[in-house]
RNA sequence: GCGCCUGUAGCUCAGUUGGAUAGAGCAACGGACUUCUAAUCCGUAGGUCGGGGGUUCGAAUCCCUCCAGGCGCGCCA
């Protein structure tokens, strides 16, 4: 052996560190901390290579030389390669396939249904905040990212050792609330409520904006209205406390549906106590003081300028969130005060607000307070906010705040795009929206029309259905890169076929009838398993995937991209679907074929179905 | 106006953190089912990686600049 290998790691690491003596070995110490193991691309004929080039430039020698010098003097036998060439500063190494195979398969036998996992978080805990829908809103596709994200990065984490409490940070409270009781007081229709909770709710928020635009008075009802609530005032919080319930059952639905659970759903509301105290504490360190409101006219028409400028979408400045801050918030006097914290001397911008001028919360005073109960109460070593891009300078703020404050725990904002759609941004007040239920039904319904002609129950088309459907809906999302926005594609987000949730389902499925067949379900009890047999391309390109799992899975927990282990996955039932086509496996041409082919079927099946599982996307067995 | 993000095939997107000849899916065209499930596979065609400059052995990737789009910028969440 040229050097220690770390005993620690899976097949693959083991192989890379060995590439990595070899050369050392050869070229000196100082190569060590200078190379690096890489992929090479397809074509160049190598299953890894080490690029010389950082380290010529330390040892001012020529990259061939030194590529040729450890061709030339290495002797591959009895390591894990049968070649080793050098090509344009390139050291590549070729796999022992015999070698190889064997270290791969007992890799996979050793960790059973392990594997892939890892110990790097074990005794670490990590706060999850995610999907955090309001209530009073029908759930969105808007809503999906967050949820699905967040469901798969919980899920990675745990796999990976970590201890992870999922939270799940209701909208329950805030100005939209009294914005809700003051149009309820005056138009609530009983009936409509009933029937269709959040919808009806929604259409009470939206009749509330067309109407305050004449009617500046509404405005300072729901202002009043939502200080009711703060101070717990009966009827306020009888309401209240009633539109949450029927909202929270709705929402329940969609988790089902989903598949999606959460250790906590403990809503803003849940804070409320703790408010005042927070805001206190902050003036008395000095961190939070008194200020007065900025005038309002320079920054309005600076806005102006920006929207008027940026031509082309009539929308800006218009729509949603960013319409409910011009012109009609009227309800309080100028030379009222709030409490902040002034950032500028930070280089922040804008200061964080923790009190309104008429005493009231805001989002950020009821964060605080969250972030201090998580951390008393669970002592996470990481907090991670996986909500939308459109508030990474409210974070900023935010993760600043608590700095002064002097609460010590790393939190990281997980920023995703938004999904838009053709015509522009989503906006529920506007009606211009689309219904994460209704998405969910038409793409089971079009997952049910593939397997209607098959022959299977009724009961088990309803549930392929459904898992399919599902799953092509969450993979259209975690497939891509979440800091990108999503142009919203009804055919995209159902689709079926290629690039899909359901492609990879349909590998397993693959896989799983041939083990199902095969009357075998111990891989170790196959009587003629003999890795080395695996040789052909189409074998030998689905170990090298299925060896590449565990650290495509620490890529993606690194980066807090579960897209990693989607591309991943599609990648996999590519090579896996390519094998399948090519190499038949219980009509394999000797014994020792079969069962080794077996093996390497029940290995894909593994990968795909923990792989899937890991994305928050269940498996059914036959579609 | 200032700040952050994005720009890759007709469309929708990957791209192993600066490596070798930039890859998929959809759409188009041509082929493969008496076969372990054709929700599949094989092939053809499609590119000045937004434009320009720079950094170096090497750039889709890093820096500068311009263009285009998205998001945000003191009492919404």
């Amino acid at each position: 052996m040229y050097n220690a290998p770390t005993m620690k790691g899976y097949a693959l690491e083991k192989i890379r560190d060995e590439a990595r003596g070899i050369v050392v070995a050869i070229l000196g110490q100082e190569a060590a901390e200078h190379i690096r193991v890489e992929f090479p691309p397809p074509g160049i004929g190598a299953d890894l290579a080490i690029p010389l080039f950082p380290l010529a430039k330390v040892l001012r020698r020529n990259p061939n030389e030194m590529a040729s010098e450890v061709a030339e003097k290495v002797d591959p036998s009895g390591s894990y390669f049968d070649q080793i060439s050098a090509a344009k500063g390139f050291v590549n190494f070729h796999f022992d396939w015999t070698q190889c195979n064997k270290l791969f398969f007992e890799d996979f036998l050793a960790s059973g249904d392990a594997y892939g996992s890892a110990e790097i978080g074990s005794g670490k805990t990590v706060v999850i905040d995610y999907s955090a829908p309001n209530i009073a809103k029908p759930f969105s596709v808007g809503h999906l990212r967050s949820t699905v994200i967040g469901q798969a990065l919980y899920n990675i984490l745990i796999f990976l050792g970590y201890t992870v409490i999922g939270d799940n940070h209701i909208g329950d409270w805030g100005t939209q609330f009294g914005k809700i009781l003051a149009a309820y007081d005056r138009w609530g229709d009983e009936k409509a409520l009933e029937e269709s909770p959040t919808r009806a709710l929604l259409d009470l928020y939206v009749r509330f904006h067309e109407e305050a635009v004449a009617d500046p008075s509404l405005e300072v009802a729901a202002r009043e209205w939502f200080a009711k609530l703060e101070a717990g005032d009966d009827k306020a919080t009888q309401l209240w406390s009633r539109f949450r319930e029927l909202s929270l059952r709705e929402f329940e639905r969609i988790y089902d549906l989903l598949g999606v659970s959460f250790d906590h759903t403990l809503g803003e509301s849940f804070y409320n106590e703790r408010l005042k105290d927070i805001v206190q504490r902050a003036l008395d360190s000095g961190v939070a003081e008194w200020s007065t409101v900025p005038d309002k006219d320079a920054s309005r028409s600076g806005e102006k300028d920006a929207a008027g400028k940026g031509g082309t979408s009539e929308e800006k400045g218009n729509v949603d969130a960013s319409g409910g801050r011009d012109s009609t918030e009227t309800g309080v006097g100028d030379d009222e005060k709030v409490i902040l914290i002034p950032l500028a001397k930070y280089d922040i911008s804008a200061p964080l607000i923790l009190q309104k001028s008429d005493g009231t919360s805001l989002y950020a005073t009821r964060e605080l307070a969250t972030l201090e109960h998580r951390v008393a109460e669970w002592k996470p070593h990481e907090v991670l906010y996986v909500v939308g891009a459109e508030q990474s300078l409210y974070f900023t703020q935010f993760f600043k705040a608590i700095e002064l404050l002097g609460i010590k725990v790393k939190c990281v904002h997980v920023p995703f795009g938004m999904i838009r759609l053709p015509e522009g941004r989503m906006s529920t007040r506007k009606g211009r929206v689309i219904f994460l239920e209704d998405l969910l039904a038409e793409a089971i319904e079009r997952a049910g029309e593939i397997v209607k002609d098959r022959d299977l129950s009724d009961e088990e088309k309803q549930e392929i259905a459904r898992l399919v459907g599902v799953a092509a809906v969450k993979y259209a999302d975690l497939s891509q890169d979440r800091t990108k926005d999503i142009v919203f594609d009804w055919k995209k987000m159902m689709a079926l076929e290629g690039n899909s949730g359901p492609y990879l389902q349909y590998a397993y499925t693959r896989a799983a009838s041939i083990m199902r067949k095969s009357g075998e379900d111990d891989v170790g009890e196959l009587e003629n398993l003999d890795p080395s047999a695996l040789t052909e391309e189409e074998e030998t390109a689905l170990l090298r995937e299925i060896a590449r799992f565990p650290e495509v899975i620490k890529q993606a927990a690194g980066d807090y991209k579960p897209n990693y282990i989607a591309n991943y996955l599609f990648s996999l039932s590519q090579v896996f679907n390519r094998f399948y086509v090519n190499c038949a496996v219980l009509k394999a041409e000797t014994p020792v074929l079969k069962d080794s082919r077996l093996a390497l079927v029940a290995m894909t099946a593994y990968v795909l179905r923990k792989g899937l599982s890991l994305l928050g996307i269940d498996c059914p067995e036959k579609m």
